[in-house]
DNA sequence: GTCAATGCAAATCGTTTGCATGAAC
DNA sequence: GTTCATGCAAACGATTTGCATTGAC
């Protein structure tokens, strides 16, 4: 059973449990974001699903509301930095944070534990119980300083 | 020789670098974010001037323009979360990141050498030029969770 | 006097919503 | 058959832009 399978599963139950209705539209756009590497926002999925599944005419705000739904769940996250809206990526993924080259939008994906325990320890001393967090390092790749 | 004015020195200096003119409008907006421990969108900062410089009459237009150009050399720093719109500080305070609760938007700044200095070595070892960063933890701050 | 900055209104962009139709159960 | 999800178009809110006017230099 392939990785997009479970998640996909997975996004069965939580349908059935919310007593919700399983569409083909939201597999579609779950799996989209399950087998693309890139942070992909709105209108790439949309643009992603006119190529590969030409049959399908699925509305851009289906889209739109799907990604909430899918972000409510936990199944996908988002971020937003400069311009043409939020991205998002599947959770299914380890969780890791961004470093983003502000010139060409390269992103590069990395996980520190150290910074991970330190987040956890700065939420508690101040009262906070974590529910998420996000960790944006900007700055220039080294293709784009060589230019 | 308040803190304000050092920092109007600084816009004045590099707005007089840069061959453009220096204005009343950026001066004003300036100095709401310099004072102004919260952090504040675009029509907060309106408001404000409406409130405090009556005798000034300051377009949105000019606010939006007046606030890219600030962040762009660095003289505030921006954070989008939730709804309307992206939010502003100044610059002048140390640089910190921020715990935000979900429920009742309370923000909490913090500081923690740790985690800058694991930073510096994940963009470097990623051969990325550090330009600026941004962290936020989301959660429950603990009055929203008596409640 | 020149040129950049402003205020205003219109335009734009990402996103959401209302509603009639269609699909899941 | 009931109810939820969809597609469409219109609405929305934040931000940007075009343009004539004003103000800094």
């Amino acid at each position: 059973m392939k990785n997009s399978d479970l998640i996909i599963d997975e996004l069965k139950g939580i349908i059935k449990a919310k007593g919700m209705k399983y569409t083909e539209q939201r597999a579609i756009i779950l799996q989209i974001l399950v087998q693309c590497d890139d942070h992909l926002n709105a209108e790439d999925i949309h643009t992603i699903i006119q190529e590969k599944h030409p049959d399908q005419n699925v509305g851009i705000a289906t889209i739109y509301r799907t990604l909430n739904f899918l972000e409510e769940v936990q199944l996908v996250t988002s971020l937003s930095f400069g311009k043409d809206g939020k991205r998002y990526e599947s959770k299914e993924d380890d969780h890791h944070d961004h470093l983003i080259c502000t010139k060409c939008g390269e992103i590069v994906e990395f996980l520190d534990e150290q910074i991970e325990q330190r987040q956890e320890k700065i939420a508690l001393k101040n009262g906070f119980k974590i529910t998420d967090h996000s960790m944006q390092i900007y700055g220039i790749c080294q293709s784009c300083q060589n230019k």
